[in-house]
DNA sequence: GCGCTTCATGACAACGATTCTCATTCGGGA
DNA sequence: TCCCGAATGAGAATCGTTGTCATGAAGCGC
């Protein structure tokens, strides 16, 4: 009832080509830096159509996509489909995925203990991976 | 040593208003928001110097600021100095402070287990509030 | 209280990421 | 192949946030 799933969205060339810019990369880019880095490769795909593909692409769980600090949101194409979170380097970007039932759990739980259902939670976690702390 | 934090703010009518204007409310508000409400108040403040001061507040942990979905920066006065997280009415935008040392202890294990060092986390949890819920 | 130096403020311009508009193109089912 | 609606692209428009700079207010030594 309150489904309606796939809404079936239409495979173009861009929307390929977008998919593709996202795969072997282990950082969160922008829409702006995948837009840039296909027309670096030649990929000529308008800007607004990678917006709208990657916020498409990011509804249905095909990507993931986290805020930095300033409010830019960047996308990642994950390894799993299932939920995850990820600890992401602050110099070098980049980004492994973790899972832990434990936070999960604990996210459930406060926030029924509170009375709050329909419970989602957003986890990130930041630092400085063993290379770029080893740089310094 | 590498202290000497405390820039030592200057005291002005305005920053002691808008810290006014955070103080008895349980949502997060946006900068405008806050802007507004406080000219609603009769008190005129700059936009901008809401913008200043509420930057300035959160660098000095005085306020916590969290990042809507759309990117919009929302801040609130916290009851607590301390480390601590939010669940957030999806609804209403009631927020009620949590504490959990499981957290703590998953992040930083989950970190350190990837080589990571200096670890910090964000952590929001949203839901619907037992009121809000019962209201559908 | 009197200047002086420095920081804070306010009005408004400038920015930049994202979204919107709309004419055009394309995918896919009949 | 033909048609219709979804997808695209170029550029304008939004809108939260930040920068600029002249003016005002704090803190300080006198
Ligand atoms: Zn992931
Ligand atoms: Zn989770
Ligand atoms: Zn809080
Ligand atoms: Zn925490």
């Amino acid at each position: 009832m309150t489904e309606q799933t796939q809404a079936a969205r239409r495979p173009t060339r861009q929307r390929a080509a977008i998919a593709q810019a996202l795969t072997g990369t282990v950082e969160f880019r922008s829409a702006q830096e995948i837009h840039s880095s296909m027309a670096g490769d030649g990929t000529r795909v308008g800007l607004a159509t990678v917006y709208r593909n990657l916020q498409a692409m990011a509804a249905d769980g095909e990507v993931d996509v986290i805020r930095t600090a300033d409010g830019e949101a960047v996308y990642r194409s994950c390894a799993t489909d299932d939920h995850h979170h990820h600890v992401v380097c602050r110099s070098c970007g980049l980004a492994v995925e973790v899972t832990g039932d434990a936070v999960e759990r604990w996210a459930e739980a406060v926030a029924a203990e509170h009375g709050f259902t329909q419970v989602r939670h957003t986890v990130e976690i930041d630092g400085l991976c063993a290379e770029c702390a080893a740089r310094r």
